[in-house]
DNA sequence: TGTACATCAGTGAACGCGCGTTCACTGATGTAC
DNA sequence: TGTACATCAGTGAACGCGCGTTCACTGATGTAC
């Protein structure tokens, strides 16, 4: 196969890569130019292939966008399940490192986050993508789980699934106005990360947690 | 002057109308197809006049959409300070009042709310969509104020600051995911609002506010 | 191991279309006197 | 009150352009035997 690691082809007639040279150039492209900004035929000319040739691949410029909307939940959701590593060294620690790796994925794949995101897709008419927009939001969830059950004996055990949805909404609140990657971002008085980081502990003071959330023992498996 | 309420003359040869026309035009267009899927070309027709005829109203396409979206954010604010209504009938009630119209402003126009956040205009080059912006947020800044003034003794006054970007960037997150009003909003096992009011609460509860919130008395001016 | 052949993944030319933009123009409006 | 005139806010024709899409085609690849 020739293409080389940009995923233009050197000279064969097949691509051999054509799919995903076309999801790169368009994420490039988003990334350029927002959502709004990137054509099918674009797309096609930055991976060097002929306009036709995006036929063989994607039925339109909507099935490109929702697979890299889609590639994005997927590669988000690594991310975010590498922030979790499973509650390691302790449970808060790790929860709250799942919030900052909802920011530093915002910041650093604004093409991604509003493809993701902002694009307008709708997601009864794409199930994949809804999967993937859920197997994301899952480890938030099993993060949630696992700190609910730490609840302190002499407080009420947290819903977990409301926990998650409000952590959820806080990070992507935050991450939408002031971490996100592109132009938009609005200015702050203290770092995103700083910002998330006392909104969750407060949060979880109010659930009845400890304000120090460092565990004598181990958390429970 | 010859036009009627839809903002579409009438016969005569002057609009007289046109720059409200062709705000509420890409309103609608942005409404049914995103704030992608509007042309400089297309809102003219739909205000019925000639392609030449924007030129006379706005630079390019760009202008008119931070036009529609700086009269979003007047609108947005508007809606705030309403709900507010200046901390009646207690700051608590009226707290939680304005978090439920931010839900119910993203819900029930979410063309002004895709092109006030989501359309990716740059703030920096839009001084004025940048003001009308903070003007909005200075309402949940003001609320705040108050309610962190009605601290209870016991417990360190909470930075208002920081309180208003807790309830900014929450309200945001679940405006986003759970309440837009278009296609892209996520299901819910229950209602955006319940959902925010729960969270807020949980978040005040963590700053030392008593759970129950009614206060005794009125609440300081 | 070679060969014939089916299939795959591209080409490139062509098309109709709508967009953005410019231009000289003109009808309507407002105002000075 | 009338009139002349400047200004405003439109027209409509024209243009070049790039996009989406189709089509018959063809080079490359894989596989059956």
């Amino acid at each position: 196969m020739n293409w080389n690691k940009r995923g233009r082809r050197e000279g064969g007639y097949h691509h051999g890569n054509l799919k995903e040279a076309l999801m790169q150039a368009a994420l490039d492209l988003i990334a350029q130019k927002g959502p709004a900004g990137f054509t099918f035929a674009e797309a096609a000319r930055s991976a060097g292939v002929s306009p036709a040739a995006p036929y063989r691949h994607f039925r339109d410029r909507d099935e490109l966008l929702a697979s890299v909307a889609q590639q994005g939940f997927e590669q988000f959701e690594a991310r975010l399940t590498a922030a979790w590593d499973d509650g390691r060294p302790d449970t808060p620690t790790a929860f709250q490192r799942v919030g900052k790796a909802y920011l530093a994925f915002a910041r650093q794949n604004p093409a991604f986050y509003s493809a993701m995101f902002e694009s307008g897709l709708p997601l009864e008419s794409n199930p994949a993508l809804l999967v993937a927009s859920e197997r994301a939001f899952a480890i938030i969830r099993a993060a949630s789980e696992r700190l609910a059950a730490m609840a302190p004996p002499n407080v009420p055990r947290p819903p977990a699934l409301m926990m998650a949805l409000h952590i959820w909404s806080l990070s992507h609140g935050i991450a939408s106005l002031f971490a996100r990657g592109d132009a938009a971002r609005r200015k702050l008085p203290m770092s995103a990360e700083d910002l998330l980081e006392a909104g969750v502990l407060i949060y979880l003071k109010g659930l009845g947690f400890p304000t120090d959330q460092r565990p004598a023992a181990a958390p429970p498996r």
